[in-house]
DNA sequence: CATGAATGAGAGTTCATTCAT
DNA sequence: GATGAATGAACTCTCATTCAT
């Protein structure tokens, strides 16, 4: 029995070999996931433009050359955290409209999880800076911006699906997306924030205005 | 004697006054509303953040170090011209309350106040940078935040009167901006930017959203 | 006695274009000096490199185009300061030749003017600037180098005049400036200065020195 | 077995050790030492108020940005020079103190190092800047204050020791450095910079100095 | 002659990106 | 693949000087 353990030295060499590359494998999607984490966190602080290479790196324990080994510039680290967000979002908003008994509770369910979204922690979903001089710049970080593309598309098969017809679905969107963003910020604003409280007020518009638009179109 | 006095008639009187600016003062006025002018399209192309001092005297027939004799930074310049925007816009927004003839007359006119003034070419609004590809930076100055709490403040107004009782200002004014803002965008997205439909769009949303807010308060 | 005033009303005329020529010719040196105090004010501050034209001329009601009707650039009022400089001290160590009565004398009376310019709150004859990080910066304004040269002066025409025999001029000049400047930040350090202990040292080190140099010359 | 640790030589180890370093340090350190040099260079033509940044790094083969890998600043390019240098004359001083046979073998050694010093061409002493035409500013770092210092101390402890009873020690200190300095401009100024003399004529200056201060103390 | 805005060279500095190690 | 120093274009901003008024 304890022949076994020795008997296949290859086999435990390859093992190891195994091993190795599955570490270098592993560290390699760590760096990579490194990398973005930090990048979101600071594009979140700085906003795009703001924002160096450096200072993305810095929040990891890699070499500034290292970047580039896994995107090609600080635009393609945008571009894939907006891909990652939208692929972290769309469950969400999917098992809303899988759960969901009928349109109006889509589309609450739907606000439900956004306002959900933005009130965690971890959402940079709505960044704001405030200058010294009382001016409040917004950032719409990749994850805000996947949400809406989310939010769009649901939109207009929910309007092919014949559910609102006739309707304008990117003013729609347009309008759910915008009101969703402030709304958001007055929620927050007040303590304790009240999710459900929001999510039914901007449902309640949506409806309002989707039930008046149908009966007396543009 | 009289007739002396007359002997210089007013009308030379008036020229004079009219260019007695001198040529030092008309060339000041004339250098700033350049820079503005040529600040305003650049932060429109290339986004706020984007934009570089450089770019903006390039646009104007002036020196680089001229730029500092009327602007502390690109943020000044900024400031100056969002300013601007709402020096603007705010007679826009008392008329239609003041000249409406009902509440939805309300809503509809300062819904297109607002889109006539997002579409001109003076509208500041352009600056909500996209880079790398979508991402948008909003600011919002002291007027700006002033002109929303202008609004806020006559939706109080009008709950108050009994034009939608029960219903949270706070959000329905916040509900109104955020879609104003959004829709805004969609429909300068589109050749021609149809106003009065995005205006007439918006104002059906919130009708509508009120009736049913009244209908089953929250 | 009346008509006399009315009398000869060219007179009156010439007058006033006297006063104005001589108010305008006033005003002219009035504007130099401005701008020659408003500098050594600056240059003792600053430092040469440090002083732009426009710390200068803001030291005065002038504008800045203004200077440049009174010097070429800002190293000819350098150089105006530095011979008017001159020009002040001169004097005193003309007096100090003069009414001393013997060589020792001499000396003294020199060490003693210079303690007490440097010690008079108008002068710069040695400025000092401390960074934060401690680090010293000695300027030596023009008043200070025009000191040495007329110290130079004085110590050659002296050693030219038989009082000490075959003694490098400039060394002993350059020693004694030297041995002044540093005596005197000592002096200054100390409540309350003692000009008299300070010009007492000097001249007993100088003299001293002399003495033993006049023995055994190098 | 013993052979095996032999089979590599240990001079093989040397060598290894001695370029151990790798080149990237080795550049580093031929980096650091270019900007250092180019920058005394520099110092010395153009004073140190008048020396920028590039005209530095144009004295090297290096590119701009460069520089800013090794300093944050021409101040501090300033600073590690002086510090070199003084760290350099550090142990002169102390030589001449522990081998000088008597009390004016010491004075005379001590100026004789000062002097060897700054005509050497790493000394910093040059860099007393001239502009427009002999404005001079001289640093005094917190090294060269403790230089000063330690020159005090010699001199206090001197005098202490019954040497030269009765002397306001810190005038002496302060005489003796100012007259180096000064000297040490003279002779810097004459070619070639006679060392021997200069040391020769400060020592006597001190020592007939003290002479006369002994024999009739202020 | 006073004025002060315009000029533009040039200073300090940052930073995305490359590349030798 | 990781490293981090080197690169140099480009940026913000200053300032001596000029010149139309």
């Amino acid at each position: 029995m304890t022949t076994d353990t020795l008997a296949h030295p290859e086999t435990a060499h390859s093992d190891a070999r195994i091993d190795n590359a599955g570490k270098r494998e592993r560290t390699k999607l760590a760096n990579r996931a490194a990398i973005l984490e930090a990048a979101r966190g600071v594009f979140a602080d700085l906003g795009y433009e703001a924002t160096t290479v450096r200072d993305i790196i810095r929040g990891t324990d890699l070499a500034s050359g290292t970047f580039y080994n896994y995107f090609k510039s600080k635009e393609e680290v945008f571009h894939a955290l907006h891909d990652e967000s939208v692929v972290r979002i769309r469950p969400l908003l999917r098992a809303a409209r899988s759960e969901a008994k009928d349109f109006a509770d889509f589309i609450y369910r739907s606000f439900h999880a956004f306002f959900t979204f933005v009130s965690s922690p971890e959402s940079l979903a709505v960044v704001e800076m405030r200058s010294p001089d009382r001016t409040r710049v917004r950032f719409e970080t990749p994850e805000s911006l996947a949400l809406f593309d989310e939010l769009r598309a649901d939109v207009k098969a929910m309007i092919a699906d014949g559910a609102a017809p006739g309707i304008d679905p990117d003013f729609l969107a347009a309008a759910a997306y915008g009101m969703a963003q402030e709304i958001a910020d007055q929620m927050k604003a007040r303590n304790p924030p009240d999710i459900e409280f929001a999510a039914s007020f901007a449902t309640t518009m949506v409806l309002g205005g989707l039930e008046r638009l149908t009966r007396s179109p543009n």
